[in-house]
DNA sequence: TGACAGTGAGACACAAAGTGTCTTACTGTC
DNA sequence: GACAGTAAGACACTTTGTGTCTCACTGTCA
């Protein structure tokens, strides 16, 4: 699953252009001038092409999301400080991610397609591989992956369609939001707290 | 040569288009879409298609251009002010102008072609078409045409490689400029100081 | 030195997109 | 009710992009 550098570089040149250009102006020739690299190399990494190449962009894109957001969620001190945090950075990093922005202005058909539909089993199947063995300890697998799941469609909910009411990216309401919501539906299932 | 408002709206957005995604990936389809128009009615309004359309816009720009570089020579007191208005506010537009810079960004080929080689008759000729008549007060219609196309080569070539020495955007810097090398060479023609 | 893996360049057939021209039907205006 | 201007879309054609292949080149191992 890890890329060598080279690939890493095709990623990072498909990256840039789709950023320049969008997603639906990039060519593959433009990728490989890019990341100076020939086409038939760029198809020998990449065997499919755009697809295959904009799904493994799309995966890394994710990975190093969820490796960001782990790396804020070490020092929490109990189960729902680890909860808040999470919702909290993974709001954060939403919002401040130039990447996802420009695509959301430039095609917002794809993106929010990939945010909401067609890309969501995805990020949960990621979210949970990375965030449920951190609360492993305090659940079992099957809720943790529960749990995760629902945390997930949230934050992505009030990123898209920001409440008046609830504002996961601020200490207090976030706090409030999984005092009320979340913590009651999984307190039972708590294996310490 | 003036242009109907639905035109001006086709202009727009071939304007627009290149911003966003670069001459090279813009598509007569884009603009028309973009314009609320259709194909057909584009045709009719620019024969000759792309070529003819962005023709069109760079004629428009460049009007534009002297169109608002005169408003700001009304005021001049005497030749050499017009002379250090003219470069400075030139030299201004140029810095500030949103759409040469994204332009000059993202395809600086062409459009340092349209700045240097193949645009530059035709911004000279317009240049003096709009700034001649400033001038003849003080100069032969002949000189006029000389010292606009000197005044418009300088400006250009001090935009696009900064100088050490000089800043035609500075007052005395521009001043000094126009002292030293442009009245000079003018002055045993001036019918009136 | 010679096998070898990885690469760039480019040929190729095919698919897709863009171009420029036309015809037709619709809409509002005088 | 004639008329001008337009959108929509059919059309033949050109250009661009795609995916696959082959071949020659380069550096790295034994």
């Amino acid at each position: 699953m890890t890329l060598d550098p080279a690939e890493q570089r095709v990623l990072d040149a498909a990256k840039f252009c789709c950023e320049r250009w969008g997603l639906a102006k990039v060519t593959i020739e433009d990728i490989a001038t890019e990341a100076g690299v020939s086409r038939a190399t760029l198809y020998r990494m990449f065997p499919g092409g755009k697809d295959v190449l904009f799904e493994a962009l799309r995966v890394r894109e994710l990975e190093d999301f969820f490796t960001r957001l782990s790396a804020h969620l070490d020092g929490a001190s109990d189960f729902e400080d680890l909860l808040v945090r999470c919702v909290m950075h993974a709001t954060h990093e939403l919002r401040s991610d130039q990447h996802l922005s420009l695509m959301l202005a430039s095609e917002p058909g794809d993106t929010l397609g990939q945010l909401t539909v067609d890309g969501v089993p995805r990020i949960i199947r990621v979210a949970t591989e990375f965030l449920a063995p951190l609360v492993d300890g305090y659940l079992p697998r099957r809720e943790a992956a529960r749990l995760v799941e629902l945390l997930t469609r949230m934050v992505i909910s009030y990123f898209l369609a920001p409440s008046e009411q609830v504002d996961l990216g601020e200490p207090d309401s976030a706090r409030t939001f999984i005092q009320t919501f979340i913590l009651p539906a999984f307190e039972p299932s708590l294996t310490r707290s």
